[in-house]
DNA sequence: GATCCTCGAGTTCT
DNA sequence: CTCGAGGATC
């Protein structure tokens, strides 16, 4: 065969390989068998690995994988990727309608409607109608080159039709999401080579696709929807429906399932259809997303800082699972609190298998009447917390009798005594389950820092009988610590230095540290500082601790009947005497100078740069406050990846919102 | 007495 | 993150 009928045979194989694609993996109506595309792309490989000079990036060929990347580069977006605000309520869909009319001064602002699916959002880029790079979305200005890993999903057009005369330049919005069946295989695979499978389609999608090897991402299932135009070369579609068709027509796959609306009530019944739609659908959404369907309305609307003003991502009810309560336990807390606890028959919610669900209280059981056996319907409030929704009436089922709190702690056998809505263990000095507790608040992070001495070795010391009360960990011995399983000399070791390093301790933390109730982080400050040694606020009256900013009759009290515990003197009586030395607060500095002086900031979403910890204190350093909820005093809201609802309430109050590079530029000196 | 702002405490799974 | 409740404020 003559080189350039090689070539032209090579050319009809694309074109034809890329035909197939389309109507596979994009309209999902194949014409061809699996094995007669199999013939073709074999084919077509062993033509290129005869002529390799012949061999081009947008080969279909060039799919499956090039050598693995040490790290995945940044790249600036051409436009800022935003994300959507978010609504639950049909109200609050109402409100965004009346807003649009207002704003726009129409009756009829017509929208798009379309489902939201749950993947990862991309940015796809498009040269003279070939693929030419495509990035993750990052933090909406920088994102992760993943041009290669995209390369490799088949629903990916590499090259538009020609023959519907794509834009020079062109730039899509897509979610790169994984079929559940897909999902299921994929995981099934990869437990039976003995690796862990993925949690859910979303994140099997995210770490597919962001892995550094792209022979990985290929052989994973990955699939693709495109529903926005970033930018382009030429004539913007006048609407958005039009630049769907647009997308479709240039061989790029958009959601199918989508509709045009000419009311706010058409889009209400979209939502509704969708989501009867949705069990059956094969791949995950999570809503549906409302537009405004005009470009140019859009473009009169503009954005926030963080999404647009003409599009809101309208949820669904949060997913509910049905199972069983199998037993109503008891956990006792370290203040001794009482807390049931529904064991139920692990099932699946959104992803996550969950087997437990906090029942809160015994009001909480009572309000929701459930009881062991009964069937329930399990969802997972704000998406992670997994709780009871409702009791599901079984017809002609027979109950068991409704929960009683336990009227002797599970754990220690003492009574019960009822406070408000919730019940406690009176046997402070000996219930086991308030021992540990205590312990382990005692060496936490936030108090003295203990390292090396978590839930598990707690549970260890205090069941061989080693510790009794806090005191007791100061005259742990290395030999004792050998005794215990799991315990060489390496571990014994830095736990005992550990120990040692905790007794040089500010009064702040030790505060903390006891454990006493209504004294958190932020009133042991308030105290630390007021009073400056343990001495002084132990010898104080309720008068003078009334005076005090922040502590009323509550905290007051609760700290006299703390102290005034023969037992709790002499506990710290012991600390002290076994070189514990508590520090007063160092006087207030502000290294920083005081241009925070007054503001108040809350953090939400994560923090690429520091931890919050580290984020507060450079606040602090600059003579700010930092507080966990946001008010209409709050000063800023720093709102990092991922934020959560404190940006919402953020907005709403016409808070100030920084990002997380705008919040360094404030606390860097010059 | 009511309202707003904050804090404390408990919680699931990976 | 959310809930309940303490404390400040008007």
């Amino acid at each position: 065969m003559a080189d350039h009928s090689i070539a032209q045979r090579i050319a009809a194989l694309r074109r034809e390989i890329r035909h197939h694609d389309h109507l596979y993996y994009t309209k999902d109506r194949p014409e061809i068998s699996d094995a007669e595309y199999d013939r073709l792309f074999r084919e077509l490989v062993d033509l290129e690995t005869a002529h390799p000079d012949l061999i081009t990036a947008d080969s279909p060929t060039q799919r499956v994988g090039a050598p693995p990347l040490s790290e995945l580069a940044k790249v600036s977006h051409e436009k800022p990727m935003l994300s959507l605000d978010s609504i639950v309520d049909q109200e609050d869909v109402r409100a965004f309608d009346q807003r649009m009319k207002r704003e726009l001064e129409t009756d009829q602002p017509f929208y798009t409607a379309e489902p939201k699916f749950d993947g990862l959002s991309v940015e796809l880029v498009y040269d003279q109608g070939r693929f030419v790079r495509g990035a993750t979305r990052g933090d909406g200005m920088i994102g992760e080159d993943v041009t290669v890993n995209l390369r490799t999903i088949r629903a990916l057009p590499l090259q538009l039709h020609a023959e519907a005369d794509p834009p020079a330049h062109l730039v899509v919005r897509g979610e790169v999401y994984m079929r559940l069946d897909e999902f299921q295989s994929l995981n099934r695979r990869m437990t039976e080579r003995g690796e862990e499978g993925f949690a859910n389609p979303r994140n099997a999608a995210a770490g597919s696709l962001r892995q550094l090897d792209s022979r990985i991402t290929a052989s994973r299932p990955l699939t693709v929807t495109c529903y926005d135009i970033m930018a382009l070369a030429g004539p913007n579609p006048a609407t958005h429906w039009d630049e769907l068709e647009s997308l479709a027509a240039w061989g790029l796959p958009v959601p199918e399932h989508r509709q045009r609306c000419r009311s706010i009530d058409e889009v209400l019944r979209f939502h509704q259809t969708t989501d009867a739609l949705r069990d059956n659908l094969p791949f995950e959404i999570d809503g549906i997303v409302v537009k405004l369907d005009r470009r140019d309305w859009q473009d009169q609307l503009g954005s926030k800082s963080r999404s647009p003003r003409w599009a809101i991502a309208y949820k669904f009810a949060p997913r509910k699972e049905i199972t069983v309560i199998q037993d109503i336990a008891v956990s006792v807390g370290r203040t001794g609190t009482l807390t049931p606890l529904a064991l139920l028959k692990p099932v699946e919610v959104g992803g996550v298998t969950i087997s437990r669900a906090t029942l809160h209280n015994a009001d909480e059981v009572a309000r929701k009447d459930v009881r062991v056996g009964d069937t329930v319907k399990v969802e997972r409030a704000g998406d992670v917390i997994p709780a009871i929704a409702e009791r599901v009436p079984v017809p002609g089922e027979e109950r068991q009798a409704p929960f009683v709190m336990p009227d002797h702690c599970p754990v220690c056998g003492s009574a019960v005594a009822r406070e408000g809505a919730y019940f406690y263990c009176t046997g402070q000095t000996v219930c086991v389950a308030q021992l540990k507790g205590a312990i382990e608040h005692f060496a936490s992070k936030s108090a003295l820092n203990i390292d090396g001495l978590g839930k598990k070795t707690v549970a260890q010391l205090v069941d061989a009988g080693m510790v009794n009360d806090l005191a007791d960990l100061y005259s742990l011995t290395k030999e004792q610590l050998l005794t215990l399983e799991g315990f060489a000399d390496r571990s014994a070791t830095l736990l005992m230095e550990s120990i040692e390093r905790s007794k040089a301790v500010s009064l702040e933390r030790l505060l903390m540290g006891l454990g006493i109730r209504q004294v958190g982080q932020h009133i042991a400050r308030v105290l630390a500082k007021h009073f400056r040694t343990l001495s002084r606020l132990m010898e104080a009256t309720q008068d003078e601790l009334l005076q005090v900013r922040e502590i009323g009759p509550e905290i007051s009290a609760s700290l006299a009947s703390f102290f005034s515990e023969a037992r709790n003197r002499e506990v710290i009586e012991r600390l002290v005497e076994r070189g514990l030395t508590v520090n007063p607060p160092a006087a207030e500095t502000h290294p920083g100078g005081r241009s925070l002086a007054g503001k108040t900031f809350v953090f939400t979403g994560g923090l690429a740069g520091y931890s919050r910890d580290q984020a507060k204190e450079l606040v602090e350093r600059h003579g700010g406050q930092v507080s966990s909820s946001v008010s209409k005093k709050t000063g800023y809201v720093v709102a990092g990846t991922d934020p959560g609802s404190k940006l919402d309430q953020a907005q709403k109050l016409g808070v100030q919102i920084l990002t997380e590079a705008e919040f360094t530029a404030l606390v860097t000196p010059g």
